[in-house]
DNA sequence: GGTCGCCTGGTA
DNA sequence: TACCAGGCGACC
């Protein structure tokens, strides 16, 4: 479940399942997560207290009494499940956590690929993340220099971290599909009004994610990615799909423009019109 | 820059 | 049985 609203939905449930309350015991069940955590770290967690939880882009970080960090991140699949000592453990337990007040916090994880972390009390936690979405300091402008160092197409630019913390495949695509943009537009090409409508798009489709898991929920709908080959909500043009570093990537190829003009960093053709304009943080 | 590996499950 | 998958770090 790993895009930002998921994962800041999955932080405020952790926040409000254990801060505050001890550590007894933390346990990793899966080969990958045991050779990550040496035994004795594991262990020497055990009476710490939870004093904050953290969210910073798609990663958790769980601040502890004694100054040390634990860090997590679902990567693909991972999820928080919330239960008691009572309860059978889910399928896909890769790590347990028993804590003072009763409550079991449990990694679910069918791939396997989250990651857990214990970070030494004063080290400093540089991931190498760009600002948040909704980051006041995030304005067109800078998120125009951010993207003119780039020379790889938008849609794998959005997916560096470094440029914005928290964007996925899924959601890369449907703000490139909200913005009438290309994916495979270079980003240092794009020109101010094109980042601002990007980042537009970007916050709308961010926000109308949140507290729905996307996969369900109406508000939630996705416009382009996973339909291949259905029609486009704006023109009725077939979704096309295809891959970029690796990932697929769903465009509208109507109204996200004829790419040939604009990815040979040329200059970009009259705009069509914005269509949308929503407020913004 | 692009590709691969990590892991395992769901689906065609 | 083969392919695909919401992420990311290591590698060329």
């Amino acid at each position: 479940m790993p895009e930002l609203p998921e994962v800041e939905r999955a932080t405020a449930l952790l926040r409000d399942a254990i801060v505050g309350a001890t550590l007894i015991q933390a346990e990793v069940l899966h080969p990958s997560l045991k050779r990550r955590l040496p035994r004795g770290a594991l262990q020497s967690l055990s009476s710490t207290r939870v004093e904050r939880v953290e969210r910073r882009g798609k990663h958790q970080l769980v601040h502890l009494g004694d100054g040390r960090v634990l860090h997590v991140h679902f990567r693909m699949n991972g999820d928080w499940i919330f239960d008691t000592d009572d309860d059978p453990l889910p399928r896909f337990a890769r790590a347990v956590f028993h804590f003072s007040n009763g409550r079991r916090v449990v990694l679910e994880d069918s791939r396997a690929l989250s990651t857990i972390d214990v970070h030494p009390s004063g080290s400093d936690l540089s991931l190498d993340l760009g600002p948040e979405p909704y980051d006041s300091a995030l304005t067109p402008s800078t998120f125009l220099a951010g993207l003119r160092r780039r020379r790889t197409p938008i849609k794998v630019a959005l997916l560096d971290q470094r440029i914005i913390a928290g964007l996925g495949n899924i959601y890369a695509s449907e703000a490139l599909w909200r913005a009438k943009l290309s994916p495979k537009l270079i980003a240092s090409s794009l020109t101010l009004p094109q980042a601002r409508r990007l980042l537009v798009a970007i916050r709308a489709v961010i926000r109308r994610a949140t507290g729905g898991r996307y996969t369900q929920s109406e508000n939630a709908r996705l416009d382009v990615y996973d339909r291949e080959d259905a029609l486009c909500r704006r023109c009725r043009t077939p979704i096309a799909r295809f891959v970029q570093a690796g990932r697929s990537t769903y465009y509208c190829p109507y109204c996200q423009g004829s790419e040939k003009s604009k990815t040979l960093s040329r200059r970009p053709r009259a705009r069509r019109s914005s269509g949308r304009s929503s407020q913004e943080h």
